[in-house]
DNA sequence: CTCGAAATTAACGTATACATTATCGCATCC
DNA sequence: GGATGCGATAATGTATACGTTAATTTCGAG
């Protein structure tokens, strides 16, 4: 007989960009893929950005196919647009995509913080959650928005790594990819992001404190307003696209 | 060198899809998407079933290229997993993965039912929803596990599209497809869904009232309840994959 | 007979070739 | 002048070719 393998998960999409940036490359279509993706999120390929399959092949020294496959890959995460013969197409995003994406934000990541909530981790678990925190107030303190901002996509992506669900983890981290830009640039059209500082806190006390209901309800909250707040300066500045 | 325009939109041709239409694709990888992914929902594929890219091209009488694109995308969507050398396995559902699956849908199927609420929509617009509900009763009162299955399903179609949220309900559809077999399997292993048809009418209820808080908190009720059940029944009867 | 290294094989990842088809320029027609 | 149809062009979708490398088999040593 064979081995049924038993535990031979692979990594599905999404947690592969933990190791080392540049060199833990083993194939194209990664390589392609991690490039661009990266190129979209620091804005080198804005949004509306368009490009030929054989403009990116060239521009990364490879074929189409790696690239093509590439491409497929963001389209599916949501991050480009392929219109056949028109290329693909970084997909701007518009305040309604902002509102479906922070609709489902919404809805995820209290969940994250109540299973979170519930494992009863201990303060070593915890430690990170809390470091990335008190980063965020001493951001705030010296008035270094980019260092806040670091830290907060810190906070967050440690917390739903300790969910214990990896497709929770993956979505979320998805969501965050695609309005990474939309926060970047309202980050200094809003005021200073004290409360959203605030609440950080109170949540990973609800979680130290091994409180889910409490924890979900302040994640939410927390989430709510950031979500109000951030569509409302899309309408004010009448920003439709970014 | 390409630039960045802003002319995407053409007055007088055909007009943007969005959705794929149904049948009348003639795209190749399309077609060997939608054929594979029917077999794997069909039990056709059963969760193990491997085979080589080769193998589902000349099944498929197709090449190499829009097979492996479709199988990518299936990768994407968590129904196959592409093992190098190994080619292409169905992926079984373990509890594991159930529960993930049910964590996601306890988190996003009650945000879209509060949305709907929400929404007020008048009962023209709910009027489906109303249908697939009774459709469940019938189908109980008849003893047609079958056919209440397919009206749960419907039910969930017609909740999540009404939701106004793209994002949410592809990403719910997706979801389902991957419990869909676990569903199908466990069907006839669990007592008969009297309470899920009433809370299905109760959640309606609310829905029409456009008491969008109670909507939520009784399809959250509601779908923890199921998750506890399936999974107990997976416990239970030593199902460790589907 | 068992183990392990080298040779062999085969599947994949990538590149390239080719056929199809939408688009765009341009001449024509009103 | 502006619309319209036609053909050249270009980009894609698909097929095929090829090199790399992991899996498997072979074969010899202990």
């Amino acid at each position: 007989m064979t081995k049924l393998d038993a535990k031979s998960r692979r990594p599905g999409r999404g947690m592969e960009r933990r190791t080392t940036p540049a060199l833990a490359r083993k194939s194209l279509v990664d390589k392609a893929y991690k490039i661009i993706r990266q190129r979209i999120l620091d804005n080198v390929y804005p949004a509306g950005y368009r490009a030929l399959e054989q403009d990116f092949a060239d521009q990364l020294g490879l074929s189409r196919t790696p690239v093509r496959e590439a491409l497929l890959k963001l389209q599916a995460e949501g991050l480009v647009e392929v219109i056949p013969r028109h290329g693909a197409r970084v997909l701007p995003v518009s305040p309604d995509d902002m509102r479906e994406i922070y609709e489902m934000l919404t809805a995820l990541e209290p969940m994250a913080a109540e299973l979170v909530a519930r494992k009863k981790l201990g303060p070593e678990d915890l430690q990170p959650l809390i470091e990335a925190s008190r980063g965020m107030t001493a951001a705030l303190k010296a008035d270094n928005l980019d260092a806040w901002a670091e830290s907060d996509e810190r906070y967050h992506r440690y917390l739903i790594a300790l969910a214990g669900n990896r497709l929770l983890s993956d979505t979320l981290q998805g969501l965050w990819d695609r309005a990474h830009r939309a926060r970047m640039v309202t980050l200094r059209l809003r005021p200073k992001p004290v409360n959203s500082t605030k609440e950080h806190n109170a949540i990973v006390e609800a979680i130290r404190a091994g409180d889910s209901k409490k924890a979900a309800r302040l994640y939410r909250a927390h989430r709510q307003r950031g979500s109000r707040e951030l569509l409302a300066i899309l309408e004010k500045t009448r920003i439709n696209s970014l």
